[in-house]
DNA sequence: GATGAATGAGGGTTCATTCAT
DNA sequence: TATGAATGAACCCTCATTCAT
């Protein structure tokens, strides 16, 4: 749950009097705790309510901490929001950098991907997340911005690579997916944002979803 | 911009007296009028900001009317939100339908499917509105189901159709996307996503998209 | 329901042009109804909701009027409250002063009392227009002066001497009821009272109560 | 002024953790001071103005508290109305039911209950919280009812028992105030109205008028 | 550090009043 | 005259933020 540490950024710089940042005593293990705490209600409550109706009463609550305690960790409610979207997204670009870099025939990076994307994030709270950033991003510039370097930008280069060697080696019949990666992401982001809407009238299968989307990429002929 | 009459439905009923409606005085007339001014203008400013955020009294000020005048037409808030999306998205499903009946072969169709989206909707306030959807949808099961009943459902069934004869004279050599019609739709959204948070870092060629995903459908291979 | 004249003087004064005053053209009656209608139905909504919470537009479509034609009649919501009251409350006085003026032991007066305050008033709507005195006076004191004036004050008066007459002739051994007339009068007030807090937890017989009021205030001993 | 806790009842539960509710430290004690200060403030406004027109703002200035202030002890403006009736109120049982339960004679009992009501009543904002009872009790029934039930329908039963007394001991001719012992109180009512709306044209003597008024009931013969 | 009572600006909504038709 | 759509001031209530303890 919401990584201790990470880019944190927003805290207002500390460390009391002398001791060279020594382990953690249990004075900031526990305010460490409490950030965490924040953090994960913050995720929970902007989740279900969105940005602007999310109400900080409500995550101090959720938190188990009083409303005070939250601006010890957070300058407002926007640095609690950004913070947030920070911290839970580090990781999944290491995952899926990782997926892709393999040197392996494509059909087995699909499959990896497949996975880093149904386990890592979509039966993950960091589907909320990215949810997040699709809803909020347009209202949050520093946030679409900082998403879109640390994680868009990085990732489709890495992606570009990956589709750019399944072409050379004749996996793919076509360069369209290197010219837009987007196409490769799609039905993840499609998956999200039905699952945010209308997965209570027409459930999705997401894993069969992103694998038939593979299926019609390598060119699959489909058993008559 | 924003249709006159349409699905209209959260104004108090009125029509008192005798006379089989006849065309609009010119009383009514300017209280139509109005009526749109004020759907255009919460347009923008829910665009704008989201629904939580947005203030009536600056969709008041962009309509050039009095905030309480917004009542009239309206319940509250809500229901401004959720007529707008209404008659906003009606007639994009009967021009998703046209594209999709004709007897053409699927490259036509495509065609045709991409000049809908990017000049039907993508140029337009509509996509705005789709935004909005993909936004406020989750906080909004009415607008969900409405969305889901009247635009998702039938469009995902006309479009099976078409796969399915694409299928059956051999155009697509993969079923999925008769399994998965989202596949078909994916980069539309993606693209809307795109455009919202990302357009300023890397802006997007919407139709470019479109006709890549179409080749990869196809199973078109590129010129090497 | 609501005379149609009386001590009216809100009505923006008016008379065409020539025509001495004639009788009512139908014009003039038409006018003279719908004036009535919003009385009645502002004494209806005054009661209900209260002085503060009433709205012209329940008033307005209670009498079957546009919402402006009540200014028509009246020059704002104070205005027609008063007006209300004072048409409503003129016949009462008249009644009351015939009750007391008649040369009959008080005995028979006591009755005559009871019957003008049963059916004149508590079975009337003019039960509600008391009670509105009694509730929105202290607010209004243009109209409590109004009450005191031309009610309550001449209606002392004659009860006085209606209660002296009776001392003088031994058939009230006490001459309390002449220095306070208001005790006389005190169980109407309270029926009135509490008919509109208590009467669905316990209804109070009112001409029973009046009834003893007046068994106490003859000196009667029950029977034991 | 304002009771500081009572039947306090409308505060969001409060006491987390152990401790057996300690005497209120400087804190709490500051909370409750506000909390009676609000009510006072509220007094002052509703009796002046009357539930709907009295501004929360205005309670606020008064009381010299901000309007969100008001929030922290009160769901909305009806609670704080009703809480108001209920916290003043408790002890004018108590005092009534003291001076009713003596094994006087009913004239000590008459002459306690003046007492009770000119010093207790009369003279205090208490006076004020029955005419706001009176004023407001039709348009709030649980308000009436909780009137009713916790202070009407106690009272006039230990008053029925007085009276039964002095009937059987002979100190009262006529049983129709056991059988009404709205008839005791009338006057009481009376005075409050009467001194809202006409003590400016015609001041009362209160303490005379009760005076006169149990002359009548004890049959006393007025020196000639 | 932690608390949570207090603050007060802000925004949705109501409704008396106006005025063009 | 009558209408009722339009106006906009007013007011209740919420909630992010502060600060004394």
């Amino acid at each position: 749950m919401a990584a201790t540490s990470g880019t944190s950024s927003s805290r207002p710089a500390k460390r009391p009097r002398g001791a060279p940042a020594a382990r953690p005593g249990p004075r900031a293990k526990r305010s460490a705790e409490r950030r965490d705490a924040i953090l994960a209600a913050a995720l929970d409550e902007f989740a279900a309510r969105g940005f602007a109706a999310a109400r900080l009463d409500d995550v101090a609550r959720r938190a188990k901490v009083a409303k005070g305690t939250i601006y010890l960790h957070f300058a407002d409610k926007e640095a609690l929001f950004e913070e947030l979207i920070r911290i839970e997204l580090g990781p999944v670009v290491a995952a899926l950098e990782q997926a892709s870099h393999a040197q392996l025939p494509f059909r087995a990076i699909a499959a990896q991907l497949i996975e880093v994307f149904v386990r890592g994030i979509f039966e993950t709270r960091r589907k909320d997340v990215i949810r997040l950033v699709i809803t909020e991003g347009p209202r949050f510039p520093k946030l679409a911005e900082f998403y879109y370097r640390q994680i868009i930008s990085p990732v489709m280069g890495t992606i570009r690579e990956v589709l750019k060697r399944a072409v050379d080696r004749g996996e793919l019949a076509n360069d369209a997916l290197v010219r837009f990666p987007q196409l490769l992401a799609a039905p993840g982001i499609v998956a999200i944002v039905w699952n945010g809407l209308f997965d209570r009238f027409e459930p999705l299968d997401v894993r069969a979803l992103l694998q038939a989307h593979f299926e019609v990429l390598l060119g699959h002929r489909s058993a008559s």
